[in-house]
DNA sequence: CGGATTCTGTTCGCTGGCGTACCTTCTGCG
DNA sequence: CGCAGAAGGTACGCCAGCGAACAGAATCCG
């Protein structure tokens, strides 16, 4: 698509749980990491399939998505540097009924999932490790992110939503642009493509962002932040509560 | 309202995850619970409050709700006897941004939070013990119901959502009869009271509910099972997948 | 260079659910 | 008994978003 420059592979402390980590179970950790690209558009895992790693992104994001039996589809929950893909392989089950997809392009750490189980267990309990707890709390901001992403498909407009999709992708992206299609932003929200149109134009005429072929400058964050339902602040104040190791933008 | 017979108490066990435990795990928490009877509208908690105590319903059921702004609603998740309400005490942060209410009277056995954290903790980690385990998996299928809730919203009529919010209630009762007023419903579901009352009304006249001045009777329920949308099924297997301890109905 | 494809913009009729307003029917209670 | 309040039913205009269809514009690729 476009010339991506060399950069230096990304760090693993990118990712804020790993960064939450104290030097001793991080060391543990990072030398089972393994840095894989992500694509845009692949599929981390499929509904009802075991995983075999789980995936802390660096500067890619991953959207949790339901697809329905007649095709449509609806993002669940959005996982950037301050997650970890693959929760079910430490909260238990194994699966989930989602796909995970990648949204943003860019890198994750993975790791064999067998292993974290492992580091995962051994510290859990009364030996007050950090990661046991660390990924419990990460769950909790994740699941405030589900509950507030049904409370916004009922009650707001598309426009609302469309503001809440970028600040929470922006907030987990080192730049202000964003490569995305209004087609995929269409089958996140979940809305039809005309309506990410309609809605992209306003905010475009407002000046808040630039829409060009599948890629956004965002020229305007606070009027963005000013257009966007209450949902986001909670979500972002949740994530904030439970995960204040990690640092601010 | 009505003439309450005096039942006998109700077993902690009719609570599906206390029933799962081992005898000496049980043994140990059930010296530490407390009935309580929960009355309908009851709200267990409010968005931010700590917790004092978390809650084992055995014949009440109770909504996560999110409560806006603007003083509109709509119900996240609904955990009746398969469940446990306060999940941030082991999870950690302590509180959420939803309102807890009695969506069905009835009982529930509670205990501190604190000694529930001693004994998730306790048991975490490589010990074997069955009470953590089994709390993060009862957490992943709660997730999948919040999941499935924000798919429901954004893509299901009405109709399918009642058809939905009823099955799930009907699976948390010992009846087929529910106590519920279409106010009350419509808060839940995020929707106009007369929205409800026109569903309600359509479900009564093909004959599957039976509707009267807040009391419902299920007549048909493989009636509804037809009319539901995929995400009562969804959730359903979910629970049954990472529960399977839990008897069935 | 030129055709094919991808992405975006626009239109039109339709419908589900909203807001509002009002009415009827039960039920509880003084 | 009779009234107040709660619960349920109905109607009307309105609008956001849907489905379908199509048109320009940018980009890719042979």
């Amino acid at each position: 698509m476009s010339i991506m420059p060399k950069l230096p592979p990304p760090n693993p402390r990118q990712n804020h749980l790993l960064a939450a980590l104290p030097e001793d179970e991080y060391a543990r950790l990072s030398v089972e990491l393994e840095l894989v690209p992500l694509q845009l558009g692949m599929a981390i895992y499929e509904p009802g399939v075991e995983l075999n790693h789980v995936y802390f992104p660096t500067d890619a994001i991953v959207s949790l998505l339901y697809v329905m039996e007649n095709g449509a589809s609806a993002e669940i929950a959005v996982v950037g540097n301050e997650g970890i893909v693959g929760i079910a392989l430490f909260m238990g089950g194994g699966t989930m009924p989602n796909r995970a997809v990648v949204q943003s392009a860019g890198h994750a750490y993975r790791m064999k999932g067998k292993l974290l189980k492992l580091e995962f267990a051994r510290f859990g309990g009364r030996r007050h490790g950090t990661l046991h707890p660390l990924l419990l709390r990460y769950t909790m901001a994740l699941l405030t992110q589900m509950a507030q992403t049904a409370v916004c498909n009922r009650h707001h407009t598309v426009d609302q939503q469309l503001c809440r999709w970028l600040l929470l992708s922006l907030d987990r992206l080192p730049s202000n642009e964003l490569q995305m299609t209004q087609e995929l932003i269409a089958n996140m929200l979940g809305v039809r493509r005309e309506g990410v149109t309609e809605a992209a134009g306003r905010l475009q005429k407002a000046g808040l962002i630039h829409y060009s072929r599948g890629h956004i400058d965002v020229l305007d964050r606070p009027g963005l932040e000013a257009r966007v339902c209450e949902c986001y602040e909670v979500v972002r104040q949740e994530f904030e509560r439970l995960l204040p190791e990690v640092p601010k933008k």
